[in-house]
DNA sequence: TCTTAAAAATGACCGCGGTCAATATAAAAT
DNA sequence: ATTTTATATTGACCGCGGTCATTTTTAAGA
């Protein structure tokens, strides 16, 4: 028969949380070890993997709290009514992405489904992305000729690649905003 | 002083290559193992290290061949007209980088380069490629507003982001081509 | 209160990428 | 030929993510 869930799960689950992202807060992302949170938490390393399915998803879990929390303040932001105003909203989340190498290439990796019925924390926080910028394509004289889901989705390819470029030392002299002034210029501006 | 490279150097590197596409060509590059390759090679473990910085290192370079084959024959073809020879062009190359997804994630991790110096064969197909396409957009009426390299930097942009959506239970109802056709309309022929 | 079964926690163990001091081999110097 | 030195190879070893049979804890049923 099914049992609720037990208090003391919630308690170990917390402090394998809390645990890892002080370690965070004190060494990045890359360096963390299973080992060193499990320790810290003072639980056993197979406990860990009794709540989380691999070290990923739980470092899932903390680089999705960081996305979300700047996808809040973009929510409550005023509708960006130029490019430029477009680029400073997006900025935040943008740096949330790119503060690590490491962070960058794991969100990549995760920012799609693989299972209908599995979609991951950083997935999930793609879909609220775009759909929180296509309403702003809702409104105003952004490409009138195109659905605003299809102008978000041109958006996100264009600073997806701006962010990469951002670790491309061919490319870095240019500073990201620049870049992406560029792209959204020619994207959302067409023959301007 | 500076001594010539060893035939048994050359030799060892070439038994390592050998054995690991072989490997490839059987299983995949998902559930390739070093100890596979160095078994079938017949040398030891720490020799693919001295030949190789590490097992991405070989991979790249297997990929990146991959890669460069499809783009020889992209460069002796005709140059597209529009939209649908563009996407029927670019189709191989993407063929090839989603052929596993675990062989796109890879390619995504070293597709620019971070130390400027060390540019991985796999960025350097990169390069390769753009300047390719960007040569197409020179002539014809493509975008005419726009810098080729510009255009060619957004093609390349909504091909990756086709290409991550293909692995995206959620959107992977619609085919990479379709979904590929919407993009470039709305970026090479806007307004129309 | 005692029994019992589900759920949670444990830590020895494994797989595999990567390291390095020791050894072997090639080619230059004598 | 013999010594010397640069280069290539070796395999025992390590770090770290992840597994699983066993033990401990919880709470429902008697």
């Amino acid at each position: 028969m099914k049992r609720a869930v037990q208090k003391r799960t919630l308690e170990t689950r917390a402090k394998l949380l809390t645990a890892a992202s002080d370690l965070v807060a004190g060494g990045g992302y890359q360096s963390l070890r299973v080992e060193e949170v499990v320790l810290r938490a003072g639980v056993a390393k197979g406990t860990f993997f009794a709540h989380f399915n691999d070290k990923e998803a739980l470092l899932e879990q903390l680089i999705a709290a960081e996305i979300n929390a700047a996808l809040d303040r973009l929510e409550v932001a005023d509708k960006p009514t130029n490019v430029n105003d477009l680029i400073k909203l997006l900025d935040p989340v943008m740096q949330v992405m790119t503060s690590e190498r490491y962070v960058f290439d794991l969100i990549l990796r995760h920012s799609s489904a693989t299972l209908l019925d599995k979609v991951g924390p950083i997935a999930d926080t793609f879909g609220r992305f775009i759909l929180l910028i296509a309403e702003w394509f809702k409104t105003g004289r952004w490409r009138p000729d195109l659905d605003p889901y299809l102008v978000a989705e041109g958006v996100q390819s264009f600073a997806i690649n701006a962010m990469a470029l951002n670790f491309c030392a061919l490319h870095c002299g240019v500073p990201t905003e620049d870049r992406m002034t560029t792209y959204m210029r020619a994207w959302l501006e067409p023959g301007q």
